[in-house]
DNA sequence: GCAATATTTAAGTTACAACTAAAATGTAGG
DNA sequence: CCTACATTTTAGTTGTAACTTAAATATTGC
């Protein structure tokens, strides 16, 4: 429900996103690219095409001395399902919550206390 | 149809999808979410909490002196529009290139011809 | 083989995100 | 006011992502 992960990573680059949308609709080469983005180096377009292709949202083909990308929109599945799960949980969890509310009205139940726990010096951790 | 951005961002990192799925179903304070993720300080779940209320994914409610954080899931929103714009562009596309071949007269439409492949796929080094 | 073209790879730089420890802020209650 | 508690903020460190330039690789045509 909750899985995903560096597929969100290579969409989330706004950059990419660009990239991406240029070989969208058509299969474009490398240089294709480089060119409808003057900002950018060459090896840069290359890079981040080349992080895209690990992530599974672009298919690549040689032909010649050209490399011509396309996306692969069906990619995006993994994603989506992600998103829509959460926003039918979202969705689940309210529609309970005001059936619960109409169900009962008084004074709100207090939470119990809860225990302190003594605190450990914090051990150094690596990041994700 | 491809906009959005920081949202995107903020959903990618695994650690914020952690502590966003911990306040998803019900409120909780900054501790409760430190108490349910042993390899980070405090410091660092609030200043995730922080990002997740930069980018709207989060609300959050001073009691006493604990501040307390809910999900706000229609936040997802505008993520799951973009995506579905995509998705459904790209249906669009294939239905109107299935459309076009449909009409062509002629010897049998194959699949579009390739041409040769002259090279395997470049090697590549790992490196994390 | 050599030059031209198209692209990738290597090496190095910079910016930033994620983290930690420690100090600061805010709040409740004796 | 003082202390304990809950959380944030600050300052500093580190790993990594995104980029650059320069060199390397692959392909075509002479």
């Amino acid at each position: 429900m909750f899985l995903d992960g560096p597929l969100l990573a290579a969409i989330a680059s706004p950059r990419r996103r660009e990239i991406l949308r240029l070989v969208w609709s058509d299969e474009r080469s490398a240089g294709d690219v480089h060119r409808a983005l003057p900002d950018v180096t060459f090896a840069a377009v290359s890079l981040q095409l080349r992080a895209l292709a690990a992530a599974g949202l672009v298919t690549v083909r040689a032909e010649g001395r050209r490399r011509l990308y396309r996306a692969r929109p069906d990619a995006l599945g993994p994603a989506r399902q992600m998103l829509e799960s959460m926003w039918n949980d979202a969705l689940w969890r309210l529609k309970l919550a005001a059936e619960l509310e109409a169900t009962r009205r008084g004074p709100r139940p207090r939470s119990p206390h809860r225990r302190r726990r003594p605190r450990t010096a914090p051990p150094r951790k690596a990041r994700t």
